[in-house]
DNA sequence: CGCCAATACCC
DNA sequence: GGGTAT
DNA sequence: GGCG
């Protein structure tokens, strides 16, 4: 269909639309910004010293990204959805909850002592922190998660110590007993069934490629590896290379893209533009979509351990200081979190911390600890904040979604030093609440099969209300998209929460499209409880969703976007956060604001910056045409896992001409879609 | 010493 | 407007 | 915490 009008990259916007006047200060603002931004691109992989043996960084100049990471290929397949059908309904349940309010006002502690709740404990096994052993208390909810939806409670004000006993509900459960979790291998298909299946809605999905898609090939992109072979060749010379575009001045890259954008368009309509691939493997083989890619992806990956295994420390103690209170705790927090990543994706093995100098983001602290933790195999910062009560309660408490840093501060200052304690406290507020009755289930990743599952029921519930509303059976997904994005699409093998993307197509009511979904999932009898309200014009859903034989509740967060602003959404949905962050702060120094909903021209409120988006934005159908208009080498989902996208600013500035280019919106492929297999569509 | 992304929903 | 989340 |  329509050719994705080629964005032209957008150039700098040096200052506002004042045309000349300004030079002055922002313009400064800006060259400084960018020269900033090149300073950490560049150097962010100059690895000074190498490690001693052979494992040749990087190499010097280039310029990259912080975090290197190399991964090629691709991303993964679309996952095909057809919409199962299903129906057993409970009927109720959907109701709203309208009481959500704050807890009660008790203040006085609670009892205290006993001991520790769980967290304390130090570092010895890293994450899976053993928690407490005891559930959650009794009250609020029976066992029997099965309930429909949101059974919100009240607490009641009762500030009884808390006890607490019993295990937590739902786990417990019964049921399922024999159907044993989703083992990856196999797809979606089979025993995806059981649940909804029953009957057929939408008659003609095809049974989607489940067999394999998915599924199988999961375990493809994961993780750091560091340095990949397969990257190119070419320059090769050093592993990671992120090249963002050549060298050679950005703009005229950009041009060269247009260009090649504008292939897409005439070939083959949708889905197809990245036949083409001829430039490396990476790209291009999504028709193939098979095991084969991923094999090749397989091969290359090795992380290093001893980098792992500093990496692990480094985000213990980065969420350490998330659940800390006080300022700068939560920089510390990033600082760490940061950190990780970029040890993780070193393209040699640390056995020193001296050749970690020179690193960008891996400063004289850390690069201290991490001294410490190679040789003695312990952090004694670490050590000690993880031992100490304070942030051993809070970490317990922040354990619960909704429940951060001042909170738990708050409610440790309070006396209560666990989640039970919490709750039978009466301090949480109904979203805490909630969340707190799932909160152990909560800390388990998802297996990518059972994210799978989710978003099919998701698909079969909307199915189901587009086809009361009248849209016929083989447009479905023509309609209304609905796309797995976060860890999934990025081809994680699993995931912390379901992330769906919902886009309606046809100029549908597309505003109270998800308050419609969630009555229809809960008239589907699927059991579900909400952490957001959900109203009319709701755009943004977080709630706990458990399918049928499937043991765990799960987070699941739906959006919906209007299609113009669809690749913008994606985009950020896809993520990581780290990438999503990297871009924007790109954006950012070329005078942009980069957000889910599109790619404005940054104002500046005040004295430093207080951004504001003004209203245009740069049309964009596909992802691609983001980074093309920012300058930036596209990134397949798969290769967001690290930071970065980046590329040094181009120099080039010519005062004004920062329009936007209108292109002609027309709806091209959708990047990935789950209702889509490959390339069909359209 | 300031900045470290930009946005949505709850209270 | 802060807090928590994405 | 890291960095300009
Ligand atoms: C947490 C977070 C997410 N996002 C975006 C990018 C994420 O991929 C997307 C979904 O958020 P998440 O679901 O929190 O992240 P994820 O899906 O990448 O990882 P996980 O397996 O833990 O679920 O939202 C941000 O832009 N900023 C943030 O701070
Ligand atoms: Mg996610």
């Amino acid at each position: 269909m329509g050719t994705p009008s080629p964005t032209a990259p957008l150039s700098p916007i040096p200052h506002s639309s004042s045309d000349d006047g300004s030079l002055s200060e922002q313009f400064d603002a800006f060259i400084a910004d960018r020269a900033q931004l090149c300073h950490e691109i560049i150097q962010a992989l100059s690895i000074p010293h190498q490690p001693p043996e052979s494992t040749q960084p990087l190499s010097a100049h280039q310029q990259h990204i912080e975090t290197t990471q190399a991964l090629s290929t691709l991303h993964q397949p679309p996952e095909s959805m057809q919409p199962l059908s299903t129906h057993h309904q409970h009927p109720e349940s959907t109701q709203p909850l309208s009481s959500r309010n704050q807890p009660p006002e008790s203040t006085q502690p609670l009892s205290s002592h006993h001991q520790h709740p769980e967290s304390t404990q130090p570092l010895s096994a890293h994450h899976q922190p053993p928690e407490s052993t005891q559930p959650l208390s009794s009250r609020n909810q029976p066992p029997e998660s099965t309930q429909p939806l949101s059974s919100r409670n009240q607490p009641p004000e009762s500030t009884q110590p808390l006890s607490s006993h019993h295990q937590h509900p739902e786990s417990t459960q019964p049921l399922s007993a024999h159907h044993q979790p989703p083992e990856s291998t196999q797809p979606l298909s089979s025993r995806n069934q059981p649940p909804e299946s029953t009957q057929p809605l939408s008659s003609h999905h095809q049974p989607p490629e489940s067999t394999q898609p998915l599924s199988s090939h999961n375990q493809p992109p994961e993780s750091t590896q560091p340095l990949s072979s397969h990257n190119q060749p070419p320059e090769s010379t050093q592993p990671l290379s992120i090249h963002r575009q050549p060298p050679e001045s950005p703009r005229r890259d950009a041009k060269r893209k247009l260009s090649d954008r504008a292939s897409p368009s005439a070939s083959p309509p949708a889905a197809s533009p990245r036949l083409a691939p001829l430039a490396d493997l990476s790209r291009g083989q999504w028709a193939s979509t098979h095991a084969a890619k991923w094999t090749c992806q397989t091969a290359p990956r090795k992380a290093f351990a001893a980098n792992e295994s500093v990496a692990l420390e480094l985000d213990r103690l980065a969420e350490t200081y998330k659940a800390l209170h006080g300022r700068g705790q939560q920089w510390k927090h990033y600082a760490y979190s940061k950190a990780a990543k970029i040890v993780r994706a070193l393209p040699f093995e640390v056995t020193d911390a001296s050749q970690l100098r020179g690193v960008r983001g891996l400063g004289e602290s850390i690069r201290t600890k991490v001294g410490e933790l190679l040789r003695t195999g312990r952090m004694s910062r670490l050590e000690r904040l993880a031992a100490s009560e304070a942030a051993g309660v809070a970490a317990a408490l922040c354990k619960v979604h909704g429940v951060g840093a001042a909170k738990a501060d708050e409610l440790r200052r309070m006396g209560v030093r666990s989640v039970d304690e919490a709750v039978a406290a009466g301090l949480l507020n109904q979203q805490q609440l909630t969340a707190a009755k799932h909160w152990r289930d909560l800390q388990e990743r998802i297996p990518r099969d059972e994210v799978t599952a989710i978003v099919r029921s998701v698909r079969a519930s909307l199915d189901r209300l587009l086809l009361a509303e009248g849209v016929p059976r083989t447009h479905l997904e023509q309609v209304v998209e609905a796309t797995a994005c976060g860890s999934y699409r990025r081809g994680k093998s699993s995931s912390g929460d379901v992330d769906v993307l919902i886009c309606r197509r046809d100029g549908g009511d597309e505003k109270s499209l998800l308050h419609r979904l969630l009555e229809q999932m809960s008239a589907d009898g699927l059991t579900i409880e909400h952490l957001t309200e959900v109203t009319a014009t709701s755009r943004s859903y977080h709630g706990i969703i458990k399918l049928p034989d499937y043991e765990r509740f799960r987070r699941l967060d739906l959006k919906v976007y209007p299609s113009d602003q669809y690749a913008y959404a994606l985009l950020y949905f896809t993520g990581s956060d780290h990438f999503n962050r990297s871009m924007r702060h790109y954006a950012k120094a070329l005078g942009y604001s980069l957000s889910d909903h599109g790619l404005v021209k940054a104002v500046k409120a005040g004295a430093n910056n207080v951004v504001r988006g003004t209203l245009n934005l740069v049309p964009a159908v596909e992802e691609r045409q983001i980074f093309d208009a920012l300058g930036l080498e596209y990134k397949e989902p798969s290769d967001r896992n690290c930071e970065a996208t980046t590329q040094p600013p181009r120099l080039t500035l010519q005062s004004d001409e920062c329009e936007p280019v209108l292109a002609a919106p027309d709806r091209t492929t959708p990047a990935i879609n789950l209702s889509q297999t490959t390339d069909d569509l359209e």
